[in-house]
DNA sequence: CTCCAGGACAAGC
DNA sequence: GCTTGTCATGGA
């Protein structure tokens, strides 16, 4: 049976640093992060290019619902998050829109602020502790848990006992936590349904990742 | 045409 | 409690 850490490091292995999170700023972390919510990220960067440079808590809260739906429509649900960019661009604004005034609060406070703004969900909330705020919050997504289920883990039910899971076998560093998933959604990616399965894969009809991870049943 | 994407939330049972 | 529906666009 293979650790956590076995997994971390055959990821990193094989697919190297994938170097997240790909933003510009906090700010357009913390949009992209809404944004991607059930969502493929290239519709995501057609969404933020829409800004044109203008990606600010001030511009969001100034810009009328209908401008804002309309720049933000490629990545679709954009009624809705619209609305949950007003949220968190005001929430931001009480922190003066600087990352380094949040950091002075407790970051477990932060992301129970976070939780309570609506449309904010554990998933989204770790994404912004660990990539925006780079604090050591364990991103538990499908991809995660269908990849720990198949290679044998019997995970906990609910996201946060998965989240403590994860986070109490592995090295409690912030560094590791933001590479280990990004590497997970860069391994689905790569072993989605679309492409073939690969050579030995016992999984059928869903990721294509083996079941084992020696070198050569990682290799695609 | 169908299915899915780096979810969250409410309603129904 | 758990399951299903809703929200919406663009690519395979």
């Amino acid at each position: 049976m293979y650790t956590l850490y076995d997994i971390y490091n055959s990821l990193f292995e094989t697919y190297g640093p994938q170097g997240w999170w790909p933003a510009e700023s906090v700010f357009e972390m913390i949009t992209g992060a809404i944004l991607v919510q059930n969502t493929s990220w290239s519709n995501v960067e057609r969404a933020l290019l829409n800004f044109g440079g203008r990606l600010s808590p001030q511009f969001i809260l100034s810009c009328p619902m209908d401008e804002l739906c309309d720049i933000i429509r490629p990545s679709g649900f954009y009624n809705l998050k619209a609305e949950r960019l007003k949220n968190v661009s005001r929430w931001y604004q009480r922190y003066d829109c600087h990352p380094e005034t949040v950091l002075r609060e407790e970051p477990g406070r932060i992301r129970e602020e976070l939780l309570d703004l609506g449309g904010i969900g554990y998933e989204t909330a770790d994404s912004i502790m660990l990539y925006a705020f780079d604090k050591p919050y364990f991103v538990v997504d499908t991809y995660t848990r269908r990849l720990l289920e198949r290679l044998g883990f019997d995970l906990p039910d609910n996201y946060e006992e998965i989240r403590q899971y994860c986070e109490n076998r592995l090295p409690y560093r912030s560094a590791l936590f933001n590479e280990f998933h990004a590497l997970i959604v860069r391994h689905a990616k790569e072993n989605c349904k679309k492409r073939p399965a690969c050579e030995g894969c016992v999984l059928k009809n869903d990721c294509t990742v083996p079941l084992s991870l020696d070198k050569t049943a990682m290799m695609l």
